[in-house]
DNA sequence: AGGTATTGGTTGAAAATGTAACCAACAAGC
DNA sequence: GCTTGTTGGTTACATTTTCAACCAATACCT
């Protein structure tokens, strides 16, 4: 079989690169999370959603991080035993439990977002602005 | 606690981004690969790294492809037992095994770089040229 | 030569993930 | 009412990944 004129290189293959780069940028902020709280990444995700947006029910976690159910139910099952999170049934619909925050996990959500931002802010200083521009607009049409 | 300037939204944090898009954009190519021969991402990695650059010692191809030796010493077995490599001790330096795709192996190694290059280009055809460009650069600064 | 350190690679146990089955609460149809 | 279907969420089991310990072959040092 001959080869083809343009040889295939990983380097030029869309998912692999993307996967690499993900893998490098998330571990540098995983050792934050992980080291200063011991969370994990769908905990801090948790976290996340709930210290923005404010409480929900996990079906609503499910939708936004479009993670699988399972994870956010062990998700939160963790983040309660660290007391960062509590829940309470619907009295309407008793199958639903709202989440939120208590203040412990305020606190460290709070924390997490400080240093979010300053993550962002240093991947980003080491990207010619314009790209920065692209890579987003790029990355949330390929996250579909 | 007062709220910043500018909300911190997760869409914005590049980590993030950069895992949604990477997952989205990884499982429809692992549905290929998986799907028509059964093998597992790390699987497809060290058949690609044998196909595309020829025989080499498992420790190249954790350095090329910056996973841990376990994960390859796990996908180099699983390659094996599925007749796609062979292994092959060097005389010189017992300690080392030159890797190698066996024909099957070589098989699937163009089969699925033939749906690679598919897909990247579905991939890429859903962004303006040149965001494309911009992309790529970014995810090599990244993933640095 | 001998002793120690390093390297290439494997293995076993623990942690995390994915898959599917499951359960209770509600909804819809009759 | 009763049956069926759906929804929110959990649990059990298999598959993967990670972490540390391990082994044998080589290199280094005296």
């Amino acid at each position: 079989m001959t080869e083809k004129d343009t040889a295939f290189d990983l380097q030029d293959f869309l998912p692999y690169l993307l996967n690499q780069s993900a893998e490098a940028c998330g571990l540098g902020f995983q050792k934050i999370y992980k080291g200063r709280y011991g969370i994990l990444r769908s905990e801090w995700r948790v976290l996340f959603h709930l210290g923005r947006y404010g409480s929900m029910p996990a079906k609503e976690i499910v939708a936004r991080a479009r993670t699988h159910k399972t994870k956010i139910s062990r998700a939160v099952k963790a983040l309660e035993q660290k007391r960062y999170l509590k829940r309470e049934r619907d009295d309407a619909d008793r199958r639903l439990e709202h989440l939120a925050l208590t203040p412990a996990g305020a606190r460290v959500y709070r924390d997490l977002v400080e240093e979010a931002r300053r993550y962002d802010a240093a991947l980003l200083a080491r990207l010619p602005p314009e790209d920065a521009e692209a890579l987003r607009r790029a990355l949330k049409a390929l996250a579909g």
